[in-house]
DNA sequence: TCGTAATCGAGACGGTACGTCGTGTCTTGAG
DNA sequence: CTCAAGACACGACGTACCGTCTCGATTACGA
């Protein structure tokens, strides 16, 4: 995990006195939270109360650590953006992008990131101060992945290069996202990284062009 | 509104003795919500304690109608999309297009849709059912209407005919309903509905066509 | 019945016009709320609500007749001091005391007696105009009924007659009515009511008087 | 006050893990009991609601302490219960007798006791389990009192000794309770338990003896 | 080798909201 | 005007969580 929200994470605060805390338990609340998550419990029943009692932690151990559910919450997300993103070949853009949307589809296939991207998010999203933050960490860095593969792609005449950058990065990322957020497992099917990058190369009007 | 949840809302339920159901209490609740998101109130602190209270109404009353405040939030939620969706010119399948992602633009900036949809979504996200039943609605029409555009748009040589449809109203639709639901009001400047609609018409790889 | 309380009972009210009342209605709900109590349902089980779900008669219907449950439970009283009090020999003062105990005790060994007496007097209890109500009519006639045995008993020398017949009713009668209302059936036996009237005729000083 | 009712009372309730519970917070709702009954509040309008607001205290936090109202009674009703029984003389029978009556006679007297009694009783009165564990304890203690000062009359010859001890403390307890619970203060007379007492002792049939 | 100090699990605390139920009133249509 | 049915505003019920606060026990560091 990154740095912890306000309270800063399960190592000790800083260089106090007195007994150290417990990195184990930052640990384990959310693994807990991840395991609740895949045991399909809704983020509605998931009760601070519920979570300490489950991972064998005093409620105010938690409190310590997180200054409410959502601050929690934001953590459990963060969590699964530690994976090392995806290995870009620095080949064609067209590969690169395709190896950007195809690390979604995976994420949103994988049945932990699936459950907690579905109802977190939602979560997490009602709180402008957490979803700031979590914009401006794991959703920038991926923005400014795109971005990257994108501005190479237009200086070596891949890409259009009168076209903005944001919009186009919407205009990759967001029917992934889209579809793991708010749609069923089986609508990320294989292959669909590929067809959305070429259906965006061609573009949609037919051949006379 | 379409049929409300599951008691059935505002009108009588099945039969027809004793006091008929007073409908303006339906309007109430709802209107009432409506204004405490306008007004800035958080989802957690909209309990329905504190609906019902405002709205001037029994909390038995809200029960009767709604299994819960999830189940009233779904009702909320189609409470705005009772309006009339855009008028369609029956012209060039671009201009169609154009028009329905305009008319989503226009609801994201509507301070009333836009505070709900931010909050209201999140919360009918949590709960598995009710989501179903919005998508069946609400999402299944607006992906229907594009559907029938772009077919027709296939049938008259406007868009290629070898793109599956269902692909093809994610890459219209998300980019819009994303920056919707995520992005600052900012991001949904005017002309942004043609710009996703012309940028994928002719696609995003340069010159050579 | 006597007269119900104060909304006045089953039958029609006075010389109104319109549909006269169902006099089959008052009965009913007494009836319902004997039988309940029999059936060892608590008093604090008794509610409205279910006594006119029972009865099979609107709610508004019990209302217009009874101010509420401790007006319906106060002629539900009255409805078990309606049968004829015991016959008097007008033989001794002390058959007649012992005859005017022996109706008590058969009333409290009564199921249906008994259940009414031990919880709803606690309820009336606790309404000083109702309890009132229930005083000054059947609590006094049976102080009456004692009075008069017991002036006759001091007049024909059976009595001392220098004691306050007040305080000798509440001798006689507050042993009987305490096992009743606060013990069990099966401190109510058979001879009681002699023993009860003839230690205090005796007095419990030894002999040698 | 002896020992609360079911879930153990001001106390720890077993275990000694975790913060033990605050014996203030059990004395301030019995407490806030009182002077609402004093301020003569209707027993109807007790709720927990009111008493936990009252008393400046979590609703929850009652209800950790005890199982529902008439169980919070029942410890009101025993508090009352827990001042010093009369000092005995230890000297003649009639004495002591007189002395317990007069006891009896002025907690009827006291403002607080009597509020208490007339409407508390009347609610643990209608739920037999409380009711049986009210008069195992306090009644109970009550009764050996008369019972033991009944048994030392009839040993010194100052009470007939073929007589019950069970019926006789009722003869002599029952009309003085009678007067406390169901009727008005003005009927708790001075002298009244003398009176009592003397009656029973020498018998209501006159002269001859 | 001792305090001193922050940690831990446990659970009580004052609150607030939950969803249900009962109260007494009202509003239907039918008689 | 009555009836059964049942909706209505209100408010209490008993439970669950929230975030805070003690407890006793544990575990480091500095004196």
């Amino acid at each position: 995990m990154s740095e912890p929200t306000a309270m800063t994470g399960p190592g000790a605060p800083a260089g106090r006195r007195g007994r150290p805390r417990d990195a184990a338990v930052g640990t384990a609340v959310i693994e807990t939270v991840l395991r609740l998550l895949e045991e399909d419990v809704t983020v509605a029943e998931l009760s601070m109360e519920r979570i300490a009692r489950e991972a064998g932690v005093g409620k105010a151990t938690v409190y310590r650590r997180w200054a409410g559910k959502e601050a929690l919450m934001l953590d459990v997300l963060r969590s699964l953006d530690e994976e090392a993103g995806p290995r870009l070949t620095g080949g064609s853009a067209r590969d690169d992008l395709v190896a950007l949307l195809e690390f979604l589809r995976r994420r949103g296939l994988a049945k932990r990131s699936s459950a907690v991207l579905r109802t977190v998010v939602a979560q997490v999203r009602t709180h402008p101060r957490l979803w700031a933050e979590y914009h401006d960490t794991v959703v920038r860095a991926r923005r400014e992945a795109f971005d990257a593969v994108l501005r190479r792609g237009m200086a070596e005449g891949e890409i259009r290069a009168d076209l903005d950058t944001e919009l186009l990065t919407d205009l990759f990322v967001s029917p992934m996202l889209s579809r793991a957020l708010f749609h069923e497992r089986s609508e990320l099917p294989e292959g669909l990284a590929e067809r959305i990058v070429d259906t965006l190369l061609e573009g949609v009007r037919p051949a006379a062009r």
